[in-house]
DNA sequence: CGGCTTTGACCTGCGC
DNA sequence: GCGCAGGTCAAAGCCG
């Protein structure tokens, strides 16, 4: 197996998304339903070493485009004021703690990784299902003594506390978001992860050290051939905060939605009582009405593009705006994918009103032919060894 | 019926 | 060389 053997290297791309249930479908029952709001980031990064390869390039928002807007100007706003407990309140506030405390810690996750915030709000305050959104906010586990300032967001790169890399080198996006879970509830229990629309299989869940949450690992499950993967645990120190880590991208154009949803939600067979309980909430959450927004930076290790972010003051309309030079930035470096950057900022959201239209669209064209071809925004060409890079695995 | 979730075990990688 | 930890695969069960 295994003979992914890890290229070593993977584009990170990292885009907030929405949450949903499991983002598959399979999701929770919330999965049909989320129809929520993501916003549409892209990043990247990154490494010196990989820019060139990356094959993943973010294209695929399906539903990030009003949200951004009636999001962050509703969204904010909801957050504050009817909860000002939340995390996110918090963020607006002005202080952000986010996960600082990645750093000593573990080292784990600390190497390299950006790490996002996007904010969303939480089930609880759900309103209806069209604001949620945020600010977006960035931090980088690596520094985490830093959590972000002001609240537009931000992006930076991670160092490595040592250098000590785990495993492979693999570039890995991390996005920050506020979780809706109960997290304060039931640790170790059905997460509701955030997930964009893309269908994601879970494959596993392992308990962390320094965590008492466990960290959920999901796969693609729109194609065999998909490597693009995700890892969902919470913050440690925050536990309403939940830390996606993306790892690698997708080969096809748009998640071919597929219905899942079997066995997903069920009464877990093990844990019931805590699981039970934990479930109806979650579940029943429809919805997760949380939107997001991401952004994302790769960074390998140092190279912090840095943004600037001289003002504080910004909402987060300001923030895509920043964003937008930001990516600039990056585009320089790496030219490619600035574009990509850009479009997906702006001219992403004005399209895509509802995931089914993409769904659609593509489903039409067939896999082959979007997978070569047909995203405007990114797919060069993946990997043309994927099948076998990864295929070859299993 | 298909597909997904869940749990355990196995494997790899790194550190000491 | 061993141990620790994380990451992945596989099997079973359940749902839509
Ligand atoms: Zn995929």
């Amino acid at each position: 197996m295994e003979s992914y053997s890890n290229q070593g290297d993977l584009a990170d791309v990292v885009r907030a998304g929405a949450v949903t249930g499991g983002g598959g479908g399979g999701g929770s029952e919330g999965g049909s339903e989320w129809g929520f709001s993501t916003n549409p980031v892209s990043v990247f990064s990154g490494d010196e070493s990989d820019h060139f390869g990356d094959p993943f390039s973010d294209r695929r928002d399906p539903l990030l485009h009003e949200l951004d807007m009636e999001g962050l100007g509703l969204g904010l706003t909801l957050c504050r004021g009817p909860n000002p407990t939340d995390a996110a309140s918090s963020y607006f506030s002005g202080q952000r703690g986010c996960l600082g405390e990645a750093d000593g810690e573990t080292k784990r996750r600390t190497y390299d990784d950006d790490t996002i915030f996007p904010s969303s709000n939480f089930p609880t305050i759900n309103s209806p299902e069209k604001i949620k959104s945020s600010p977006l906010l960035s931090v980088d586990f690596g520094t985490s003594s830093g959590c972000l300032v002001d609240s537009a967001l931000q992006i930076s790169a991670p160092r490595n506390p040592g250098g000590s890399k785990r495993r492979k080198s693999q570039t890995k996006k991390v996005v920050c978001i506020p979780a809706p879970a109960p997290a304060s509830s039931r640790p170790s229990s059905g997460e509701v992860v955030p997930s964009d629309l893309w269908a994601w299989r879970k494959y596993g869940q392992k308990p962390i050290k320094g965590s008492p949450f466990p960290r959920g690992y999901y796969r693609c499950s729109s194609s065999k051939g998909c490597s693009a993967r995700k890892q969902v645990e919470r913050s440690r120190t925050d536990p309403n905060m939940l830390v996606i880590t993306y790892t690698s991208e997708h080969n096809h154009p748009w998640p071919t939605q597929r219905n899942a949803l079997a066995g997903s939600t069920r009464s877990q067979p093990s844990k019931s009582s805590a699981a039970s309980s934990n479930k109806a909430s979650s579940p029943s959450s429809p919805a997760q009405p949380q939107g997001s927004k991401l952004q994302v930076i790769s960074s390998e290790e140092e190279e912090n593009k840095e943004m600037d972010d001289g003002n504080d003051n910004v909402s987060s309309l300001r923030e895509e705006d920043d964003m937008g030079e930001a990516l600039k930035k990056m585009e320089s470096n790496e030219g490619e994918f600035g574009k990509f950057g850009d479009l997906d900022l702006q001219s992403y959201r004005p399209a895509l009103p509802d995931p089914d239209r993409p769904d659609d669209f593509f489903s039409g064209l067939g896999e082959i032919e979007v997978n070569q071809d047909l995203d405007p925004f990114t797919l060069f060409d993946w990997i043309p060894g994927d099948s076998s890079a990864f295929g070859g695995s299993k």
